[in-house]
DNA sequence: CCTCTTCGCTACGCTACCGTAGCGTAGCGA
DNA sequence: TCGCTACGCTACGGTAGCGTAGCGAAGAGG
């Protein structure tokens, strides 16, 4: 018949199921940090999260479809507040963002998601996904901004985003510096002097 | 430890070791490129090359060693023109990046390279000084330009290229959207216009 | 209490890759 | 002509990881 668990609805599955389950994401998330998405291994999983290699292979058909959903389970959003002073807003958002860099899980499986999206067409729509949903608070943030004339009616908010948060990115991942407030501010300052200039 | 020839001194060594150092190089660049640096394997490295599995050790004690010299000649420094203004030289230097990112090899490797840095210990220098080789001439160009008055006084040369080349790494590597001519020219006149401002 | 599911465990066969050894050969330079 | 060097080739032994099979134990749920 239909197989038991299809993930559509709600059936309340097995405890036992929805704990080893839970283990295993967890572990392979572990594994993603510290070897890449290459790294992963289904036997260092199986190590490192106490279940057993057959039943992680009960739960998911191969190495790849355990990665789809280990990059699933790492996607957040974050929060762009709305206080209507976008400048403000933006600053606040930046700073969260530079704290994330420097802290935060998903960055350090940023460089892991960056060269999946770059290597492999399977996972590639996911790790677009994954940064789309991060990105979209702060663009629809600037958006509002644009609308309500706080910001020039040429401002595109895509670029806009790509200008505040790249070089974040650009210094965290590429040239390897630190990302303090202090940087943040300035590039807030900076960049939002530009765009209304 | 010892590499069989470093660059250093120039004894001219046999035509045949150049040929098969080269062809080797070579086809490891393209290995790097299609599967990552954790994806090059010295076997198929001979395969690409043609040359045997044997004489690549012959040169490289293993894979780690060949992985080092294969980043370095990935290392080309770029050109910044200083014209004496400095807004077009910037334009002119950040288009040329950008075409890079488009089509040039390095563009290619990057996220390699980014994922190496992250993640192993022996590979991060060396990744830093690739970045930093490229990054030299665009920031001694804005000094340059802070020293003649072209630019204000308080602006921070380091800061300032990871401002107008941020925002091009993030859309080629994080978002994957084009970096258009027009994106570039974006970019430059927002970031210059916010600097002086 | 009994059944049915899920799990852990061990043991496979298979592939890819590692790095090494040994042998025969081709060509450059004296 | 003769050596010396670098090369290609084949064949290893060893490791890591894949994905599968089969069995017995445990515990969730009726």
């Amino acid at each position: 018949m239909a197989l038991p668990d299809t993930e559509g609805a709600e059936t309340r599955l097995d405890p036992r199921v929805e704990r080893s389950r839970a283990a295993i994401i967890e572990a392979a998330q572990a594994a993603v940090l510290e070897n890449g998405y290459r790294g992963l291994t289904i036997e260092d999983v199986s190590v490192r999260s106490g279940v057993a290699k057959t039943t992680i292979y009960r739960h998911w058909p191969d190495r790849a479809a355990l990665l789809v959903d280990v990059f699933e389970s790492l996607s957040t959003s974050q929060m762009v507040p709305d206080t209507g002073d976008v400048d403000a807003d933006l600053r606040t958002a930046l700073l969260g963002l530079a704290e994330g860099l420097r802290n935060a899980a998903w960055a350090g499986a940023m460089p892991s998601l960056i060269e999946a999206g770059e290597r492999d067409d399977e996972l590639r729509p996911l790790v677009v996904s994954f940064v789309e949903r991060r990105r979209k608070p702060m663009r629809d943030r600037i958006a509002a901004a644009v609308r309500t004339g706080e910001l020039p009616f040429d401002v595109e908010p895509d670029l806009a985003v790509a200008m505040l948060s790249g070089p974040l990115f650009y210094r965290r991942f590429i040239t390897r510096q630190p990302v303090s407030p202090r940087v943040v501010e300035a590039i807030v300052s900076t960049v939002l002097a530009g765009l209304r200039a």
